[in-house]
DNA sequence: GCTCAATTCAAACGAACGTTTGAATTCATC
DNA sequence: GATGAATTCAAACGTTCGTTTGAATTGAGC
């Protein structure tokens, strides 16, 4: 919002190499504060006051360490996102050597984008629970800033799936399968994000809901399913019938 | 927030039976640009100044005919949400009379999930379109009062679609079911809502995104092939495995 | 133990927020 | 055209926000 100013950067700053995994410095005080923070209350609802309290420093501290509130985001997100994204590339480099040469499945590629976050909900006592929380919701968040911010960190991962996927359904067509990719991160951040809406649909205790390991465990083989039916046949949208033809009869 | 506190009352709220079907009256063109703007900019970032501006309306007039920020969001939502659901159901109910006690398909279940939202994101002069997008928008809001509202408005809904889909797909034990709806919500809302993370997975132009009746015309396939594959076998959970068997090989 | 940069701190800044107020205005009804 | 409630309006209220400031404190290197 305001112009680009000078300003006195922490030594942490002048030293590119170096990382910070202690956790009792003020910026991972202050990370984690805004992690759980952000993730219940949304960016905008959470004030810096709130954070640098709950971090117990000093409320200048976060312009000081980062900048800017919305520096702030982008780092909370980045800390855990950036790893993450790294992981699933990995994996599924991984699974494409042990395969020799012969395509994935669905399941396969599916487990490469599932098990890095996996690997972040079980991360109790980092919090990660809370930052698939968070992640989710920042991905429906309207503020130009945090979708620029998250096309620029998922771009080089979704490349990569989405030649995994290519190769591993040849039957389906690029743009319908750029659909179902669409359709699959869609489900799986909504279901990272929303287990307040599951306690609508099942009226189950959320203790369960938030079980997240059980939870990707039937996500998988439903999104695998969607992603194997046969591709419709290309429609080239009349776009005047009265909506009710939509869907062929049972 | 404020303690309830005594308010002038519109004469419109003292005639209950009365509608506002108006478009140049002032809660219409206040209801209009709030739509749009809670849209563009989430329910925090936009202030009432914003949009009684654009509404060509005194600042106090939402005050004055809505009483707070919060009750002139769920204004906003209740609108079209109300009539959308009520919809749902009486689509719903009509296939049910037409199968004459046969089980309806998932297509045709879903189709009376879709359909009216179709109807709404048709609806260009009353900026349908906008209101999809709000509402998917909304489902990730992490505000409680959000949460609360969404949750009232849609018990009754999901509850007859829970009934339907439990007769359509029998041999799917309930819990998996109550998943899997929660997987259809979670990728109908993201899809309607995020048009934005579509541009990165497709690299394609943005107007084609924005094409609610082919995304739904690809979505509704892809969810039924989910929603009739086979039940995994039910999972105790060792709770303690490193996450590399969570799916079967292929 | 002096130096100086890094960090912390209390305090304040200006701006923007949702809301309230009370007078002005509109408008159907008598 | 007078009455009175419904509505609109300009102005201000008190609060909270992100950010900035400048002095105080810390701590490693000499």
């Amino acid at each position: 919002m305001t112009a680009a100013t000078i300003q006195r950067l922490p030594r942490s700053m002048m030293h590119p190499a170096e990382k910070s995994p202690d956790p009792t410095d003020t910026k991972s005080k202050i990370l984690d504060a805004a992690e759980e923070l952000f993730m219940e209350h949304g960016f905008e609802a959470t004030s810096l006051r709130l954070i640098t309290t709950a971090a117990g420093v000093n409320l200048a501290a976060v312009n000081y360490h980062f900048g800017s509130k919305e520096e702030l985001f982008q780092a909370v997100l980045t800390r855990r996102l950036d790893p993450m994204n790294q992981d699933r590339m990995q994996l599924l480099s991984a699974y494409e050597i042990a395969a020799a040469g012969k395509a994935l499945s669905c399941e396969k590629i599916l487990a490469a984008m599932f098990i890095p976050a996996l690997k972040l909900a079980r991360d109790h006592e980092q919090g990660g629970k809370n930052f698939l929380r968070l992640l989710g919701r920042a991905y429906a968040d309207p503020a130009p800033f945090i979708r620029e911010f998250l096309s620029s960190q998922y771009r080089e991962m979704i490349a990569r799936f989405r030649a995994a996927f290519s190769r591993a359904l040849p039957t389906i067509p690029r743009e319908e399968l750029s659909w179902r990719l669409h359709f699959v991160m869609g489900a799986l951040s909504y279901t990272l994000a929303g287990a307040d809406m599951l306690k609508i649909i099942s009226q189950r205790q959320p203790e369960e809901a938030t079980n997240d390991e059980l939870l990707l465990k039937r996500l998988a083989p439903f999104l695998a399913a969607g992603l194997r039916s046969p591709a419709a046949p290309s429609a080239p949208s009349p776009a005047e019938d009265d909506g009710h033809h939509l869907f062929h009869e049972a």
